[in-house]
DNA sequence: TTTACTTGTGGATGGCGTCCACATGAGGTG
DNA sequence: CACCTCATGTGGACGCCATCCACAAGTAAA
């Protein structure tokens, strides 16, 4: 009960961190998560990490550097929820109806992430979005190495691959899928759904996931 | 090329501004479409109407008191956007087309504003969102005095009406129409679609509104 | 005219991001 | 083993922001 390996607060013996980094972007990622983006900030991770505010710049070049970094952490949360919602499924399912489930699972476990973890959601997504762009970056993947969009065109190609989906139209579909998913999520945090909670937003997301599998 | 009749940077007569409050909202709705909801920025409002940063205070009780106003002008404007796009609709189609092309209508100003006026509409959207709570609030809505969500609400009654919708579908479906719509827009605005611009998102967004026309 | 109330001013406080100069000590060099 | 170098932290300062309080300047009501 008296003094834990390492004791946070004040005293820190080494003058050397050790891995300040780490830390600034574990606190970082704590701050996303309790306030969203703004919350993200700078003196008060490195207050967190008892170090004084300028010791950030040794690792980060600014705070919009750090809130990158830490929007990849959230990137990644999401890829994961993603990948726990995959894993869920029934792996004996005629191909067709295991494409269709991964869609829709690639589409609950975002919905999920947004309504447990929305301060890391709104992280994640709030401007700068840059998903696609050449850099597979393994930060804002999950632990299956695939980032959130990545993970939804995957579900898309079974879909193509099972024949559900007619190839002509796969290109440029994730783009309506995410839409939609998208949508909802950002309508529910912080949109006029914010009310509707629970099973009723269980409901809605199902239905539109249906919409998406529907319209696609 | 003298004295123009208002001149605005420092020196001002009559003591009494008259009517800093328009002015500030003004500014404010300046600086949120140059720079969104971030850029709103209360000192800077009064920098622009040439008074002290506390005048601003016998107007608005804080500086999101002010951004919520700015943000209340611009989900008007988006309103706006959507009455053109249903303004421009031939009058003479059959009642089911008629009611297809405006739910059409509705999604394309919402997309087109998306695009024309990226930071009015990040503002417009920026947390926060009540839009369809008890309070049918004028300063939200276009010139035709409904916001956005009710005329979404407008365009999906009126396909009911039409016969193109079964009524049971009717509940609740302003939530997946809006939720593809909005999602698209954020996609574009700050997602990976960002680089995808003008035809080829006139294309995407077309497809979109299929897919919810389709799947609702 | 006097009085009261609304609206704008001045100055201060505390928080933020960021810059510069300096301190510290760990790791490689002689 | 002593020394130097360089990455890493510290201290202090600057300018920007939101906000609070006391006060000034008129305007409007009595």
């Amino acid at each position: 009960m008296t003094a834990v390996s390492t004791m946070s607060p004040p005293p820190r013996k080494t003058y050397r961190h050790g891995d300040l980094r780490r830390v600034l972007l574990e606190a970082g990622i704590e701050l996303a998560r309790a306030g969203g983006p703004a919350a993200v900030v700078l003196r008060e991770a490195t207050r967190r990490a008892g170090v004084a505010p300028n010791a950030a710049y040794r690792h980060f070049a600014s705070q919009q550097a750090l809130l990158q970094a830490v929007r990849a952490a959230a990137l990644s949360a999401v890829a994961k929820a993603m990948e726990d919602e995959l894993a869920a499924l029934p792996h004996d399912l005629p191909p067709a109806d295991f494409a269709r489930a991964s869609l829709r699972a690639v589409g609950t476990g975002y919905l999920r992430f947004a309504q447990t973890e929305t301060g890391l959601f709104r992280t994640a997504f709030a401007a700068a979005g840059d998903l696609q762009p050449g850099t597979p970056d393994p930060a804002k993947a999950g632990p299956g190495g695939l980032n959130p969009f990545e993970l939804l065109g995957a579900a898309l190609d079974q879909l193509v691959q099972a024949g559900v989906m007619p190839p002509e139209r796969r290109p440029g579909a994730e783009f309506l899928a995410w839409s939609a998913v998208h949508g909802l999520a950002m309508l529910v945090i912080d949109g006029p759904l914010g009310s509707v909670v629970g099973p009723q937003m269980q409901q809605i997301g199902q239905r539109l996931l249906a919409m998406v599998e529907k319209g696609l």
